[in-house]
RNA sequence: GCCGGUGUAGCUCAGGUGGUUAGAGCGACGGUCUCAUAAUCCGUAGGUCGGAGGUUCAACUCCUCCCGCCGGCACCA
């Protein structure tokens, strides 16, 4: 074995959604880095894990009857029965509520406390719920747009982590080493939110009670990412992994772990990990999943359907790593049989077939052709050369270029007729080897992403030691083959109808949403019910809203989404209102127009121009903002109650 | 609004530093072989290279402006 190490971790998921597509996308591209890293002869350990602390946790856990504990011990079993389905081999499963993450927690808080940059403060202001956070810019009474709910006012005491003093210190590492931020257009965004100077961090809470205690003030827990982060040191304590080689995330929290995490490490004067690499999403038909659309797709059902390779397969072949990308099932079954089927199956299925027919099941010992030869090992350092770059789909295309000269070579040979003429059986010899020998490459090439059908069809050219214990030396092109006795031969990409197949998969995604939704005790309704915030009519009373009507409309300079408005309410004057409606609604569509102003709003100042008054929209996920009216027709300046 | 990216055949995309008829894969259509998973292989598909100007003997490739889309920030929520 070798000394070599190389240690790379997928994010920890929240417990706060079951497990779908894009989590399996993550952790899929970490898996086949590992296998990758790993032929290339590394001693490597992939994490993964779960997140199970916070507010929201508690609460949908409340909701269910049960303890944090025990609901998150339910959602993290899932997140690794998932792992375990797709059959990916992950080396650590940290949660953040095992014993000794705790005590990592609290040996970094220690650490930077003692080199001065944890400071004890105050800080009164709104706390979003559902984004765990605070907010800075809104006002009391404000409605979390995420939940529609009012924020909540929270005063408390808490550590804060002396953030602003590693702008410049950040800005110089992200400078001497020009990796550690991948893809490059990412950096570029992390550098330029870091050079508009950064603010400290609260990293404590005493509101909570679901949390890491803080040795040093039991008073405290901490706070989210303080805690989370730091799995990635915790799952491998005691090993000497740290530091990482490799954070593999998602492109939602590129800034914690860009920003946040190496400034934690340095204020604690540990090692930073070695590269942070944020990929792009996963969109349904170009459209972004969420829960409130409805389009989330799961990995369960494809993999059950159409294999785990399947879906290893489209997701790194079709989308270029690091950027978004687009999941549908019929290109999803569309890859699978022009690539898997048609491609590599096929040929898998042709050569050895050949063999056994022709040559009773023994590779022929002959000449392998040069000019194949050449191809492959150019296919072969093309194919390595993305692999390392992490271009999964170059990577691929590189192989399934190979695929395509064999095929191409095969027909040019014809064995078919080369077998019924005596004098051309040393021809069919070396056409059958070199056949052989160029789909053990592929097989060898295409192991990391394809772990499982590589293995079948290695086991199929009869070798016995499993594939992922090959060493890029194995892709040499030549190796002897010749004399090896195949083993009996299995398709491994059956070819898949397109309308049963994707049929089948919306069945089970069904069936597989109505589990998970059940498993997490159907969130919506239950956070209703278990935090409902009643308001008494006097309260409601508090709210002046009238009808007004839209006397001019203009844009905001330098503001994409306001509009400048006046509206009569039936007061001497109009009122000026600052709105942030102008994605949705052109002036010349709103003058005239009939609308509900919150009419005692307090006046906030926006982009230069005081809004005395909020006009009231339905508030659409996605944006989109839509005006409230009537169907009517009402007077101007009429009380609503 | 600021910063960055991007807009090439039905779809997904290649096309360093400008130069003969703009490419690939998939899909579609036609043909072929029969070892193979109705697979392979061959051929065809004629797309104003987002728009308008400009530089140049010559621009998809350089410059300017405009339009669309994506991302980050601001802003909004």
């Amino acid at each position: 074995m070798s000394n070599r190490k190389y240690y790379l971790t997928t994010p920890i998921y929240y417990v706060n959604a079951a497990p779908h597509i894009g989590h399996a996308y993550t952790t899929i591209a970490a898996e086949t880095i590992a296998r990758l890293k790993r032929m290339q002869g590394y001693d490597v350990v992939l994490t993964s894990g779960t997140d199970e602390h916070g507010t929201k946790v508690e609460r949908a856990a409340k909701a269910k009857g049960k303890t944090p504990k025990e609901y998150a011990d339910i959602i993290s079993a899932d997140f690794q029965s998932t792992w375990k389905k797709l059959e990916l081999q992950i080396d650590r499963f940290q949660r953040t509520t095992n014993e000794n993450h705790a005590r990592i927690v609290n040996e970094l808080f220690e650490r930077c406390l003692a080199n001065g940059y944890i400071y004890k403060g105050t800080y009164t202001g709104l706390y979003a719920v559902v984004s765990e956070a605070f907010v800075n810019d809104a006002k009391p009474g404000d409605l979390d747009p995420e939940t529609g709910k009012p924020y909540e006012e929270v005063t408390e005491e808490n550590y804060f982590f002396k953030l602003s003093a590693f702008t410049e210190r950040l800005l110089e590492y992200y400078e001497a080493n020009p990796n550690f931020i991948r893809p490059d257009f990412r950096k570029n965004e992390v550098v330029a939110f870091v050079k508009q100077g950064l603010v400290d961090l609260s990293i404590t809470r005493t509101s909570i009670t679901w949390g890491i205690p803080v040795n040093h003030d039991p008073k405290h827990v901490f706070y989210v990412w303080f805690d989370a982060l730091t799995t990635y040191m915790s799952a491998v304590d005691g090993e000497g992994r740290w530091p990482a080689d490799l954070h593999l995330i998602g492109k939602e929290i590129l800034r914690f772990h860009a920003v946040f995490w190496p400034a934690f490490l340095m204020a604690a004067g540990w090692e930073l990990p070695k590269e942070v690499f944020a990929h792009g999403w996963l969109l349904f038909e170009n459209d972004k999943m969420s829960k409130t659309r409805g389009n989330i797709v799961r990995p369960a059902p494809i993999s059950e359907t159409m294999g785990v390779d399947a879906l290893r397969y489209f997701l790194l072949r079709e989308i270029v790593f690091g950027q978004d990308g687009s999941f549908s099932f019929d290109a999803l079954v569309g890859r699978y049989n022009s690539d898997l089927a048609n491609g590599l199956g096929n040929l898998a299925s042709r050569t050895l077939s050949m063999i056994q027919q022709y040559r009773g099941g023994v590779v022929p010992d002959a000449e392998c052709d040069a000019a194949i030869g050449e191809a492959v090992t150019g296919g072969t350092a093309a194919a390595l050369d993305a692999y390392e770059k992490f271009e999964f789909s170059r990577a691929l295309e590189a192989i399934w270029n190979i695929i395509s000269v064999v095929d191409k070579f095969i027909v040019e040979r014809a064995p078919w007729k080369l077998a019924k003429d005596p004098h051309a059986q040393r021809k069919l010899d070396e056409t059958l080897l070199t056949s052989a020998e160029a789909l053990r490459v592929v097989t060898a090439l295409v192991s990391p992403a394809l772990p499982h059908a590589a293995q079948a069809i290695w086991r199929q050219l009869g070798f016995n030691e499993p594939v992922a214990a090959l060493r890029t030396d194995a892709l040499a092109w030549g190796s002897a083959l010749a004399g090896q006795k195949i083993a009996e031969i299995k398709g491994v990409f059956p070819r898949l109808d397109l309308k049963p197949t994707v049929e089948k998969m919306q069945e089970l995604e069904i069936v597989e949403k109505n589990r998970q939704a059940e498993m997490m005790g159907v969130p919506k309704t239950a956070e209703v019910a278990a935090a409902p915030v009643y308001i008494d009519i006097d309260d409601f009373t508090r709210v002046d809203l009238r009808v007004g009507q839209v006397k001019s409309a203009e844009p905001v300079k330098g503001a994409d989404k306001l509009l400048h408005l006046k509206v009569d309410i039936g007061e001497a004057e109009p009122r000026t209102i600052v709105a942030g409606i102008a994605l949705a609604y052109k002036p010349e569509q709103l003058i005239g127009r009939k609308v509900v102003i919150v009419a005692n709003l307090a006046p906030r100042k926006l982009r230069g121009i005081t809004s005395q008054g909020m006009i009231v929209a339905a508030s659409l996920e996605g944006g989109a903002p839509v005006l409230a009216a009537f169907l009517e027709d009402v007077p101007v300046g009429a009380r609503l109650k």
